[in-house]
DNA sequence: CCATATAA
DNA sequence: TTATATGGG
């Protein structure tokens, strides 16, 4: 998932307050995957309406985007178009994942190895068209904006925060950096606390910062020589070299040999990724009635939770809009 | 993940 | 008030 820039990138712990007022591009592919990934049950089934629809990502999208515009940030999420064609071998890669995952799984259950149910249901997770458009359908009840990506989600929420439009992108993979976003936030959340995979050991989660320049400055890299070093290590369009890892990598693009291994073209997809001027960004009013339509009627959702999150969407637009015009006229 | 109830 | 447990859909 992503290209794995972990060891090599300087990342700076920050306050949610940092983001007040502020437009953050949300990669929504990336956080309702999350979603699925983590909002479920004991026996790792996801949460579901009567009908047997997947409603696990609603309910993260819902509250998630409640928490932060109370914190006075401005959600803008970002949704992918078509995929590359050459990442068709890695999204095939992924799909025989999966089909492995939910056999372990079964076997988990049956067997009650109760670490291995969440391990192996977490990697089952399959986003739909319909849990994508029933995602579309709630933010647009919430007034939040969304913008359609003509390709990479990643790509476009780097664009828009190049462009200001977004005061940084958000997401846990690095690639934003490679698309040349200024600024990347990652662990866009409240809860600090999580649980590790391993034991019952608790670690606590913190919002972090990536500044793109710091980091180029720090490795003594250009965009174009990071792009190079990630293609090496392995990205989402291909393996990597083998036995190349990031110190290796970084060796051999500041010696200035990286067009000795052959992907040289697939720096374009970095560098130069299809994105569009063709958005609107504006938020709106939430509507009380479509979001207990979508969410209650729809999707069985308890009136009283929704309503009272409802009650703290209204407060919260209300000020941050307050915020955002005030802010506009000093 | 998040909200809510309950214990401390 | 803060920490922990559990259900959510």
């Amino acid at each position: 998932m992503g290209v794995n820039l972990a060891d090599l990138v300087e990342r700076e712990a920050i306050d949610l307050s940092q983001l007040r007022g502020k437009p953050v591009a949300i990669d929504a592919l990336n956080i309702l995957y999350q979603f699925l990934a983590i909002i479920r049950q004991r026996d790792g089934e996801l949460l579901k309406d009567t009908q047997g629809r997947v409603t696990s990502h609603l309910s993260g999208l819902f509250y998630r985007s409640i928490n932060l515009l109370e914190e006075g940030v401005k959600p803008v999420y970002v949704f992918d178009g078509k995929p590359p064609s050459l990442k068709h071998e890695t999204l095939a890669k992924r799909r025989d994942v999966k089909r492995e995952a939910r056999r372990e799984w079964q076997a988990a259950v049956e067997e009650g190895r109760t670490e291995d149910i969440k391990k192996f249901a977490q990697q089952t997770s399959k986003l739909t068209d319909e849990m994508l458009s029933d995602a579309r359908v709630v933010l647009d009840s919430m007034g939040i904006p969304y913008v359609q990506a003509p390709s990479e989600g990643e790509a476009q929420a780097a664009y828009l925060a190049r462009k200001k439009d977004a005061y940084a992108a958000a997401s846990q993979d690095y690639d934003s950096l490679l698309f040349g976003a200024p600024r990347l936030v990652r662990n866009l959340t409240l809860t600090g606390k999580r649980k590790l995979p391993g034991k019952d050991v608790y670690v606590t989660i913190t919002t972090e910062q990536v500044i793109l320049d710091a980091v180029l400055q720090c490795l003594s890299l250009t965009r174009e020589q990071l792009v190079e070093v990630a293609l090496l290590i392995g990205t989402d369009y291909n393996p990597g070299i083998t036995g190349i890892g990031p110190k290796t990598a970084l060796r051999i693009v500041k010696e200035g040999k990286f067009s000795e291994y052959g992907l040289d073209e697939l720096k374009e997809l970095f560098l130069s990724p299809d994105v569009t001027d063709d958005y609107e960004i504006r938020f709106g009013t939430p509507s009380p009635e479509h979001i207990s339509e979508i969410l209650c009627e729809e999707h069985d959702f308890s009136e009283t939770r929704v309503e009272s999150a409802v009650e703290r969407l209204v407060k919260a637009t209300e000020t941050t809009i307050k915020q955002t015009s005030l802010d506009a006229f000093f």
